[in-house]
DNA sequence: TTGTACGCGTTATCAT
DNA sequence: ATGATAACGCGTACAA
């Protein structure tokens, strides 16, 4: 490229890049000549030079599962804004592939790295946080370390999500919990006991279901309670999709819903809306988060001096449909089974 | 890292990597050394002496929409397998994105690019398919050029539908089709109507619904179908997600469905099969189809001379569920002109 | 304003 | 079996 200009590399760099003052002739010859060779500046060779790859990477379970997605499409928003391109990783919550997924990127000189809900307190994984590549964690963070993360506020949502189905008179509420090692999920488990005990409903260890974020989940979860000789009238699901996985089991049971069981789910997910499923939920905007999580990571990728640690706590919005009623027997039997109209906000 | 092991970067190179037959006490030593300093090659570096980035490029309409995300499941099993990372790029259907994208995937240098239903036929983004990188095709194919594809059946996977909704007794068959653009979408409007022409049912444009894949495109067909005074009896949506939309309008007209619509989608996505949804539909194997796709991709990239190329059609499979029944009148739509309550959307 | 020379971290080639 | 050296294609300090 620079002999067929008849000028020298620099010149041509400088004529592109627009960094140095060149003679407006000079870069106009030298665009022409790019143009017609279709000449592009290898990104490669420069994140070689520069140390800096405009490229981040993301980690996630499982792009698959419909609670991810939103999150990616949000960091890519803020990416193709800063004109990175995502690197995308599925780890299927394995730590082993997690680290060695980690690895690769670092080796890519990826400039920076976004984690949802993965593994971030693994030794192996923290020596590789412990780099100097700037990272940003999504609905999982460290209890030992401060980190730059984004997350919802989970004990408000869990709190505003008891409160609500114990203003309905529900009195046994069962828990479908999120994996164990999701800092999120152990945030609205402990939520959900203090609540549940500032309340006074009924504080029965039976009523606690250890799942995940799967439709099996919620699935098994409700097969589970049915089981229970004193059945939860409500309950609670780890997110949308396993509420799913719960309202599925209870049509198999001949449970309706809300006549027979009130059912809460969490995130919010594009089809929680549809009048076939019409899940009451907290609603999560996830794409914000991704968005925010993505601003964080730049922030940090254009900062001199590492800013100190900071955390975006996403307020949760309860988003009232029809998944949800006064239990049958009004609760404890001590109220009358007076009907409340569900009013479904816009 | 050569000079702390004092060994010669080449040998330290041939230690690591393995190609060259090298001492194996010398090896042991680099190793050892590589270990202790954490030391890892740079890809990127690599990157550019060899050419080869390890990196593939797939390119989305957008990864939130629930049709999108399984295909890059497949496409990752196989990635990982072969040591290649994923570079994620969302388009919006915006030609100009997606040509923007290409180039900064080719700047990138990656190996090769998987295009999820995107624009091939234009001439902007045709001359950047003629370069050297190799690309695979997924559920869109040009008119005009032969490259690596991977489809599902279209053809055959709508004359089944149509002809299962015909032996359940329906004569005036809707369509919602997808985006004019998709070569999917064409092939299965062909195939519509050429076997409802087979078939001797209602050949009648209005039953023709020009949509997408969205949700949105179902909730407008479904309430343009209503206003229709002979009203299809059953309705093909261009996908689940579509006849998600389909179903919710339904809903909110009154309609019951199978009673008194028959639905049929196509894709089989996870969320179909449960009660509530509990959609019939064309299963289209998705992962499968990304594996196959970045399989094929594969080849050509390691293959010296550029393969022929080759088309794979994935058969279509209906999975039956309960969203089909017959017609209330026996599918003569000689049923009387009774008003349904018109409830119009928020 | 423009050109020269060097270095980024590899791998391939050639010589030892 | 190993070492030295030349690319790969860019940015940049420095010289002109």
């Amino acid at each position: 490229m620079a002999a067929a200009t008849g000028h020298a590399v620099s010149t041509v760099s400088n004529a592109l890049a627009g960094k140095r003052h060149v003679n407006e002739e000079t870069r106009r010859q030298v665009k022409e000549a790019a143009e017609r060779l279709g000449y592009r500046p290898s990104a490669v060779a420069r994140s070689l030079r520069m140390k800096l790859s405009s490229t981040i990477g993301v980690l996630v379970p499982d792009v698959s599962n419909p609670a991810i997605p939103e999150f990616i499409r949000g960091i890519d928003d803020i990416a193709v804004r800063e004109g990175c391109t995502i690197l995308l990783c599925n780890t299927d919550e394995l730590v082993e592939r997690q680290v060695s997924q980690m690895q690769t990127l670092l080796d890519r000189q990826v400039d920076g790295m976004i984690l949802i809900s993965q593994h971030c307190d693994t030794p192996e994984v923290r020596k590789l946080l412990d780099g100097k590549t700037p990272f940003v964690l999504i609905q999982r963070r460290s209890s030992r370390f401060r980190d730059d993360y984004v997350g919802s506020d989970n004990l408000q949502g869990m709190r505003d999500s008891v409160t609500y189905l114990h203003g309905l008179g529900h009195r046994r509420i069962g828990l479908v919990t999120g994996p164990g090692t999701s800092s999120t999920a152990q945030e609205r488990f402990e939520a959900f006991e203090a609540t549940i005990a500032d309340l006074g409903c009924d504080e029965d260890p039976d009523l606690i279901y250890r799942g995940d974020y799967t439709v099996e989940a919620g699935y098994d979860a409700m097969h589970y309670f049915a089981t229970l000789s004193k059945r939860p009238t409500a309950v609670i699901a780890s997110n949308d999709v396993c509420a799913l996985g719960v309202q599925d089991a209870a049509s198999e049971l001949g449970l309706s819903i809300p006549q027979d069981l009130s059912l809460l789910g969490c995130d919010d997910i594009d089809l929680a809306r549809l009048r076939r499923i019409n899940l009451s939920t907290l609603h999560l905007p996830k794409r914000e988060m991704g968005a925010a999580a993505a601003e964080l990571l730049m922030r940090r990728i254009h900062s001199k001096r590492p800013p100190t640690p900071r955390e975006i706590i996403i307020p949760t919005e309860l988003v009232l449909r029809e998944s949800c009623a006064a239990p049958a027997d009004g609760g404890n039997a001590k109220r009358p089974a007076e009907r409340r109209p569900l009013v479904s906000p816009g």
